[in-house]
DNA sequence: TGACATAAGTATCGCGCGGAGACTAAATCG
DNA sequence: CGATTTAGTCTCCGCGCGATACTTATGTCA
């Protein structure tokens, strides 16, 4: 689990003579009803300053940062994350929980369903109200929120937070908890449309009360790059 | 395996027989003619694969890793680069000249106007034909030239490489050049007076053959953010 | 001095995307 | 049956953007 964070004494002595060269840092996302929540773990420390941190460890061996950051991901959250991308390196002088003088952030996701957590040592929080972290965590938080809503228009995230078959109200609802605000039902599929990302299937949602759904799968198929206007969409 | 050396025989040199923990690389373009060019120099270890390689150094003492990209382009330039910003970490196995475990890429620019080189140990190659790279910098310096150009439509990146007071048209023109595509003229002014960027001078331009051109600054306004729909830009 | 070239800047048209809102369709519940 | 709920479609309208042509203002040269 994470007895991989040195939880050590060690840690609490700002005079450290052997400073971790730099940690991986992971900010999870999941659906958790209509808002998006992030997952965090107990302080290693139990003399933190802040009593939650988010999920850090470094690398091991010849792992890459990506499989470094996939493992802490399991390690806390119990599961394998169905999609993760590197957010940025950050060194600033701001407070990191094992005092590495550098920390890469990753983003990444795990679908609802596996929302059960195994211990109490990690908790979902929501975005709107986080726990305290340590100030470079803090910021790596915001950073990660902010990579996960741009990289939306090029990663099928949504697609990785469903179920291989799912209606289209579903998927118009995962990309509202992820962007967090409403979307236009026609716009949506008229846009979902035109890219050919999703095909029909046979099969139809019969429970709840109101008209059945069509279910879809993701199918993207390959279009010329349309190449977009310049957009001054600076302040 | 090779000796480590520092990248510019100008750069601090720091004493240590181990591997660097991280290093600062910088990719520094500039537009060069009607193309991009990005900054190279020559490789510290003349027994290296390649002759060439990018800027890098590691950080010194309590030096944020912007004010290490900032040095390290001072440094190979000459210059302060106008606009400076990281694209991400890179650990993977792939070589790199100081055999740094890991590295951070920045990507800067600087004005054409100070294309001139001190030494020799540095060059302008265009980015269509770039010379053959440490395999780890090469992955950058592509990421690095995708970075810049998405992030155009954020980051006033164009502006920073002109003259206080510019045209329209060379405002264009420096937006072709850092997209590497052509653009419409018609189009490109009324997106830029939508946008309120720039403010017409007393000012116009008396040399050339054709019609003056009115000179403009740039002085950007706040305006609310406008919400993009949903693009499913993926594939 | 007038014709031409060159570059800046504008006007008009048409298409297609995207938001608002209303409308139809198919199920459950009472 | 009629009300409710959810799915899915339709029409309208404005605007962004590309294409094209046009106007304006200078320099060049016969």
């Amino acid at each position: 689990m994470r007895d991989r964070v040195p939880a050590s004494p060690s840690l609490s002595t700002r005079a450290t003579s052997r400073r971790p060269p730099h940690s991986i840092d992971v900010i999870l996302f999941t659906p958790r009803g209509t808002h998006l929540a992030a997952l965090c773990v107990r302080a290693a420390d139990p003399q933190a300053r802040e009593p939650w941190q988010l999920p850090t460890d470094w690398v091991a061996g010849d792992e890459t940062l990506d499989a470094t950051a996939r493992r802490v991901a399991r390690s806390a959250a119990g599961v394998d994350p169905t999609w993760l991308e590197q957010v940025g390196a950050f060194a600033d002088g701001l407070r990191h929980p094992t005092d590495a003088v550098l920390s890469v952030a990753f983003v990444a996701v795990v679908p609802a369903s596996v929302l059960e957590l195994a211990t109490t040592d990690a908790a979902w929080f929501s975005v709107g109200e986080p726990p305290s972290l340590p100030p470079r965590q803090r910021s790596m938080l915001d950073a990660a929120l902010e990579a996960l809503r741009t990289r939306m228009d090029y990663a099928p995230i949504a697609f990785k937070l469903l179920p291989p078959m799912f209606t289209l109200s579903e998927l118009q609802q995962m990309y509202e908890i992820l962007l967090g605000r409403r979307l236009h039902k026609a716009s949506f599929r008229r846009a979902l449309q035109g890219a050919v990302l999703v095909e029909p299937t046979e099969e139809w949602r019969s429970e709840g009360r109101g008209r059945p759904a069509q279910f879809y799968r993701f199918a993207p198929r390959k279009r010329r790059t349309g190449r977009r206007a310049v957009r001054f969409d600076l302040l």
